[in-house]
DNA sequence: GCTGTGCATGGTT
DNA sequence: GAACCATGCACAG
């Protein structure tokens, strides 16, 4: 054997200089069969397992002996035989690893995670026979359990060469490999079968696959293996450093397998195509020989499956080198392979490795590639940090919004959380610590309930977890296992921070994302490396959303957004029961709460999308980013807006705009500057501007008569006079309802519960929102603002059509109401008694009064701004009937609103102005006044961006206010 | 009225 | 067509 080593003189240590001795001392097998040969001083140290100490103390892939806590280096080739990886993660110096065999060494799940579960006995006794033959006395360089420490080493050797896989896993897991007991392949998984199906050594294959599971080393099983492994490493291009000798083939009880460089394998009559061999990726274990399709050539270290093999929390730890160079992760190692390869063989192993990359990896076959660890090394180093810590990525999994909503609730992957979690036979499941990438633990539940003939495994309480991360809906937890702690950490990725083709190449060399697209449906692609549904983070998301969103739809109702910027869509309560289903309607009946308050017209939270704009604060003291968004401009703002109170616009005959404000206290209405935003309970002491009106015992500036006749037309509402009635024509108010008009067609009323769609049941037709115009998996067009499609057009035009009609109704009503004005000189009082008894006289009046507010004529007499004749003849209830002449929401609302604000001050025993009439101004729905998305057009909060547009003080509470009115 | 829990539904794969 | 899973929703507290 000559030794590319013995023509130097020098040692072979490239840190020494010394010469070698005479003769040379012998030193770590060589790649091309040779020993190192060593100076003296070098071959004492490498026999003293202390070369690396000596020679690169500072170098990384320093790990604790797991059982003496000494130091041992596991980053080079010389320290190869200096240890052995632990079944469970870590490693043992060679010393402890002679010790007997203590099988709680294999424990993956750490007691604070979760009990110890049994061990197999059989493979306690693989283990423990396994261990035994490693660690006998006859341990020389060469014996065949160096194959293991050998390619386990190899993950840690980044520095010398790519690392090398060794994977291991469960007899049983051969057992499923082999049978047919694979579930329906994704198409990759499918390749992978096929590909096993290939295998032109399968009896061979399976030959050594059963010797393994019988507990013995075949000749078969370690030959395949040999070959395997030389042969994976040529087709990965990879430096060939394993060996493994054969004597002889056919005979089982003889061969000597080492893993000593420079052996080369030989075996006659074998010929496994690498493709072919890749299931039968047998590695020699320090627990027990493992069949395990081929871990990445530059992934994840040995791991153990469990003897369960769908979720047996037994599951051994895997082991992942530390990188010290960037390493690709499995997933992009699969497809770098890929690439690579360029073949069959290589997608085949990529496919492999990224399913089975280790232990865990023969359940991960069973995963859809969406939930395949696409971690990268930043991710690694962030969740190792700086310890020797090994992450074995597990899985991941792309926020959906009921995950990173307030439910707190992370629904598993089935096949992740049978695979990767441990077993939990109670729905109440198990507590399970994890750690985020920052090393803080949580302690999440993890549980499932019945689901069909399945089972639906989530984690609870990862609210803070999420926030903590601050990660929403699109972004993607990763979950991994750090040894030898056995850890679950969960790491994660912005959907931001998708990295893009260009990082991958330069983090691992190769670029996944052709891999990624050509392996994986274009939704599994887009799992993979999740776009955010919503642009620009959370705040952009909710204006995004806002903008879409239709505000009539009570899906979306303010308090659906949190304070965190999430779009709470899984309203519950009341809230979410305002809406009939059609998803629950066959069962529904009368139990549907939802139906039956929606059909009662009880409380229905209705609002434009413009005005609930009119109603948005920008937060203070923030300064707005604007960006825009499919032509909109938007205000970014960091904190959310607020809700803040509504004003009115005048425009005297001069021209001249203003900004009327009420006081929340007096109700008096007072002049504001035309910027002024004010917030949601504003009273006159806050009148800055006009230090004469700063309190309430001021006079109003004008009376409200005055201020009525500088309304524009749009900006005065009528009564409703049923609900129904208010329903139907309130159901006209935006574009949203036209939306739905124009699908159902013109003239026909909208219901009040308008069919929601199936896509997303609490919306309609017509609906807007970000949901609902998202065609299924990206398909299909989208509404734009330029959109001439029929629906649009319809929908375009009805406004149009209906904002003519009010404006025509409007100027109707002013000439009429100007004629009532000038002829009422009646007192409250009288108005009062008078509309009580045109009320009591007329039924129909009197039915729609009640049915409306709970005493209308109170606001008839007290609050309305139309006094004395106006009331008893305008009969403003019929006018908002849904005839040509009558108006629309808007309108009803300011009247409807007034009534509330009437009654309020009624109640307070405020008297109303000077006995002047006023303008009662929206209140808006209890509880509104806090925070609330920062979203908002570019114009809103700027009055004079809206002075065109109707006052829109009209929040439509049309339910709630007459319900409580 | 709100929140948490457990389950059901139906769209997607 | 089956399984998965996102999310809706009833109900209890």
């Amino acid at each position: 054997m000559s030794s590319s080593s013995s023509s130097s003189k020098i040692c072979f240590n490239p840190d020494c200089k010394e010469a070698k001795s005479d003769p040379s001392r012998k030193g770590w097998r060589l790649r091309v069969g040779d020993f190192a040969e060593l100076c003296d001083r070098c071959g004492s140290a490498y026999e003293e397992v202390r070369f690396c100490e000596t020679f690169h103390s500072d170098a990384a892939g320093w790990r604790n002996c797991e059982s003496c806590g000494k130091k041992v280096h596991c980053g080079c080739i010389a320290s190869v035989h200096a240890f052995i990886l632990l079944d469970a993660g870590g490693i043992e110096c060679m010393a402890c690893a002679r010790k007997p065999y203590i099988a709680a060494s294999n424990q993956i799940w750490p007691p604070s995670l979760f009990p110890p579960p049994p061990l197999p006995d059989r493979l306690k006794d693989l283990s423990v026979k396994s261990r035994n033959q490693m660690t006998g006395p006859s341990s020389v360089p060469g014996q065949w359990w160096q194959a293991t420490n050998l390619w386990n080493t190899a993950h840690s050797q980044s520095e010398l060469r790519p690392r090398m896989p060794c994977d291991v896993d469960r007899p049983n897991n051969v057992d499923k490999l082999i049978s047919s007991e694979r579930p329906s392949p994704s198409a990759q998984e499918k390749k992978v079968k096929d590909s096993y199906e290939r295998i032109p050594s399968t009896g061979l294959k399976l030959a050594a696959l059963d010797s393994l599971l019988n507990g013995n080393v075949s000749a078969d099983a370690l030959t395949a293996f040999s070959t395997f492994r030389k042969e994976e490493r040529k087709v990965d291009g990879l430096p060939d450093d394993i060996h493994i000798t054969v004597d002889d083939p056919a005979d089982t009880k003889k061969r000597v397998i080492a893993a000593e460089p420079g052996l080369t394998s030989s075996v006659a009559g074998m010929n496994f195509e690498t493709h072919s061999s890749s299931c039968v990726n047998i590695s020699l274990s320090s627990s027990k020989l493992k069949d395990e399709p081929s871990t990445p050539l530059f992934g994840l270290g040995v791991s153990l499956s469990s003897p369960n093999e769908t979720n047996d929390p037994a599951k051994v730890s895997g082991t992942l080198s530390q990188r010290q160079t960037p390493p690709p992760p499995p997933a992009k190692q699969f497809f770098a392979n890929s690439q690579n390869g360029g073949d069959s063989s290589g997608e085949l192993q990529t496919h492999i490795r990224n399913g089975r990359p280790r232990g865990e990896g023969q359940r991960r076959t069973h995963l859809l590639p969406r939930y395949w660890p696409r971690i990268t090394d930043q991710e690694l180093q962030q969740i190792s940090g700086d310890s020797n810590s090994v992450i074995t990525p597990l899985f991941e999994k792309m926020l959906s919004a009921s995950d990173a909503g307030r439910i707190g609730r992370l629904v598993l992957p089935k096949k992740c959380a049978e695979a990767y979690f441990p077993t939990i036979s109670q729905p109440e499941g198990l507590p399970l610590k994890v750690q985020d990438a920052r090393g803080k633990d949580w302690v999440f539940q993890f549980r499932f309930w019945p689901n069909n003939n399945s089972r639906m495994y989530v984690l609870e309480g990862v609210t803070p977890c999420i926030q903590s991360m601050q990660l929403q809906a699109g972004d993607t937890v990763t979950f991994s296992r750090i040894d030898p702690e056995g850890k679950l950490v969960m790491g994660f990725r912005k959907a931001s921070n998708v990295p893009s083709e260009q990082a991958l190449k330069t983090g691992n060399g190769f670029s996944t994302s052709g891999e990624n697209n050509k392996n994986a449906k274009p939704s599994e692609a887009g799992s993979a490396f999740p776009l955010r549904p919503y642009k620009g983070g959370a705040d952009s998301a909710i204006h995004s959303s806002i903008n879409q969103i239709n505000l009539t739809d009570p899906a979306y109702p303010w308090s659906k957004f949190d304070k965190t910027g999430y779009i709470q869509k899984e309203g519950t309560g009341a809230k979410s029961s305002l809406l009939p289903s059609k998803r629950k309607s066959s069962t529904l009946g009368s139990k549907s709460k939802r139906l039956r308050i929606n059909n009662e017209d009880s409380m229905e939270l209705k609002m434009t999308w413009e005005q609930t704009q009119e109603l948005l604060r920008p937060p203070p003291n923030y300064v707005p980013t604007i960006v825009v968004i499919e032509g909109h401009e938007f205000e970014e703002y960091e904190e959310a807006p607020v809700l803040g109170k509504p004003t009115i616009f005048t425009t005297n005959p001069a021209g001249e705009t203003n900004q009327w404000a009420q006081c929340e206290d007096c109700s008096k209405w007072r002049k504001l500057p035309l910027d002024a935003l004010l917030p949601a309970r504003w009273t006159c002491s806050g009148n800055l501007m006009d230090p004469k009106r700063s309190s309430c015992s001021a006079a109003q500036e004008i009376t409200t008569e005055q201020l009525e006749d500088l309304l524009p037309p749009t900006g005065r509402s009528k009564r409703s006079k049923t609900k129904e009635e208010t329903d139907a024509v309130e159901a006209a108010e935006g574009l949203d309802t036209l939306a739905n008009l124009a699908i159902l067609g013109e003239g026909e009323a909208l219901p009040p519960s308008a069919q929601p769609t199936t896509k997303h049941p609490r919306h309609r037709p017509g609906c807007t929102c970000i949901v609902c115009i998202q065609p299924p998996s990206g398909k299909g067009p989208k509404h734009k603002q330029t959109c001439t499609c029929n629906v649009c057009l319809t929908v375009k035009r009805r406004f149009r059509t209906l904002m003519l009609r009010r404006e025509k109704r409007q100027s109707e009503k002013e000439a009429e109401r100007k004629k009532q004005q000038f002829q009422s000189t009646e007192k409250p009082e009288q108005e009062d008694e008078l509309a009580g008894n045109k009320s009591n006289g007329s039924p129909s009046q009197k039915t729609a009064a009640n049915g409306d507010d709970e005493d209308p004529n109170r606001w008839k007499s007290s609050c309305s701004p139309f006094k004395g004749r106006i009331d008893l003849n305008i009969q403003p209830e019929r006018e908002e009937e849904p005839s040509p002449v009558s108006d629309s929401g808007g309108m009803m609302q300011l009247l409807r609103d007034a009534t509330e604000q009437c009654l309020k001050q009624q109640r307070l025993g405020t008297p109303v102005g000077n006995g002047e009439p006023v303008i009662n101004q929206v209140e808006p729905s209890s509880g509104t006044g806090g925070e609330r998305p920062s979203v908002g057009p570019h114009n809103s909060g700027h009055p004079d961006a809206d002075k065109d547009r109707p006052v829109s003080i009209s929040m439509t509470v049309s339910a709630s206010t007459s319900a409580t009115g």
